[in-house]
DNA sequence: TATGAATGAGCATTCATTCAT
DNA sequence: CATGAATGAATGCTCATTCAT
């Protein structure tokens, strides 16, 4: 009479526990054979569970399980991220802080930043991706914007889109450069991109 | 009399042109709908040919069609950004003549850059997409260590490399900013990464 | 309530009972169009099925298709002569009812037979039907092996291989001209085989 | 002026040069990958010739190619097999010098053989193989006719058909285990085949 | 005449998705 | 709730065949 409570758990699980298995193996299998490579018999054997479950708690498509996986991985990221840069007082120690936020979630959770980064940047899924990254990015001008001087708050803001995209942009180059075989030690990819970024260039080459 | 010299073509072109026009298309459809979602009847479609043209002058299958538009188009990239790196006198003239190289090449073949930087990120070409943009990068590095000042070639060659991963980085960030509407006019796009890199935003805050 | 048990019998139906009518199809098809003119659609059409049932029970691509039925045909054929030929007197005897069985099965199989003994004696699975033929001639060859005299086994052997190849060929012969409008009788073909290789036509012409 | 007779005899050939050569290159090609898995590219490889060549002078498609192909050997066995049983005294010496010539010619023309007897035995082009061995099994029913006893011609000619198609049967399956590793001299086979359809396995068997 | 170049049509195979149980 | 079994719909690729030259 009582259910079955065997080691993998099988039955009965509350929907959002069921949610994080289905998405947490989507995530895992989209981010190595990538989302077009991989099919949903793949996602269910990952997840220890029958196609149709997948198709439930999943979202009911393929493409909306990629949604759902997008979403989260982007939450969990500029989470990270906004809780890290918080509350510092100079805009160069926010900076750092968000950074090093930033590359140590990217290490941590290297399928969900490939899910984020690498799948469906073009097709009907460009847009989620594209949104997702407009949110960190977005994020990232807020910062800038309350740190630029001068009197006129739009035109901070229309200057810090740009350079915030240019930055996140350089964080991900550096995230690339890691992963193709460089440091994963979140301070020193810190640094280097405050090198970059920061002192700029033209000081750089004068040490 | 006259032969068919029509736009479209149809008869007895030059292999030569023959595999433009189908790489054209397959760039253009690839960047539209990405390549995975892209069938080979809608790549002969907007060739205006027939499927086995596309194969005969395309590679043989998808996947080499695919490798050979990445090839070209970052060929392409790389080739406009050496030439206006080339032969300048300060570091600043030649980052700043390479980038709106870079720029202005997206600008025009945007379609090129899509097929480029979105596509196939994973899976069986993620390599070749890799080692195309790991050309571009190496290039940057290469420009940025003979600039770098210090007795050790090896140490800046060291430096050089994650900088260089990172500018570009930037680049494609703002060229996603570009493309979601921001500015597309190459100088200003230069300028503002110049800004970001080289001033450094430590500088930028203070002006 | 009654479960839909109608002829087509469509859902759900045990493994075994799916792959035979699989390759009941697949039989009846390639017999009648041959197997490379016969398409996996049209399988699955004689079938009732759609082709992934095709596939799925009919191991997994055209040409495993076609090896199963092969196999079994001969296995069919094989069985029925060893069965029949088995504990007789004579040597006479045994070989009468063995090619009484050949017949028999080749009479009551025709779609079998076609399968076994016209498809793919070139390409990929000519060495399949080549396999499945070698093993009758063989079983043959046993039979005559331990009929003839002489101290040598090995000898009787060598001999009985030859024979058998001639004896299974004369049996296809005839059954070929059975097909072509000769008697369908077995006993008859039978009798006609014996005349023909076990009297010897030298004494027949002199009956 | 002097047209080019370069050793490969490109230019201008007599149209029925031209067919043989393409038959020949049929030929190989059938018999070494199949009918079905050899393209007409294949076929203009082989015999050194563009495939509208192979078009005009093969008969226009690929079916009729192999048509002719079939006739052409068919011919070249019976002809064969006919000139040498034709004038001698016992029915035994003119058996033996028919089948002489029958094993013969197979060894001498593999690639033919396999044309007639491996390809295309169902499908379209069963009846044109079904004829052509339908002819051998006439011209041997033909001479079995003739030496059979009784007042009937008839009834000889009726006794005659299986009998002929047990006998040619019994030919192709030795020739199936000539092929298969047993001998290949003619005379062996002729008497290997004699000893089972002349003197009768019965009184093999007490030899 | 002889051919390089072009295509229409077909075919094996794979999955996302959904019932019947 | 959970699933094994089933399918509709695509898609990559090939090849016999035919023009334009």
């Amino acid at each position: 009479m009582v259910p079955p409570t065997s080691a993998t758990g099988r039955r009965r699980l509350p929907p959002e526990q069921r949610e994080r298995q289905v998405l947490d193996a989507a995530v895992r299998v989209f981010s190595r054979v990538g989302f077009h490579d991989a099919s949903m018999d793949d996602v269910a054997e990952q997840a220890g569970l029958s196609k149709p479950m997948v198709y439930t708690h999943g979202g009911g498509s393929k493409e909306e399980l990629l949604r759902r996986c997008i979403r989260r991985e982007a939450d969990r990221l500029l989470t990270s991220v906004s809780l890290a840069a918080g509350a510092d007082r100079t805009t160069e120690d926010r900076l750092r802080r968000g950074l090093r936020a930033f590359f140590a979630t990217l290490t941590t959770h290297r399928d969900g930043w490939s899910v984020l980064y690498r799948q469906a940047r073009t097709g009907t899924l460009a847009d989620e991706v594209h949104d997702a990254r407009a949110r960190i990015v977005g994020r990232v001008a807020d910062l800038l914007a309350a740190e630029l001087p001068g009197p006129d708050p739009a035109a901070a803001r229309a200057l810090a889109a740009p350079l915030a995209a240019g930055l996140v942009g350089a964080a991900e180059g550096l995230a690339d450069w890691s992963a193709a075989g460089g440091t994963e030690d979140p301070d020193a990819l810190t640094e280097l991109l405050l090198g970059l970024v920061w002192t700029g260039l033209d000081r750089l080459r004068e040490r």
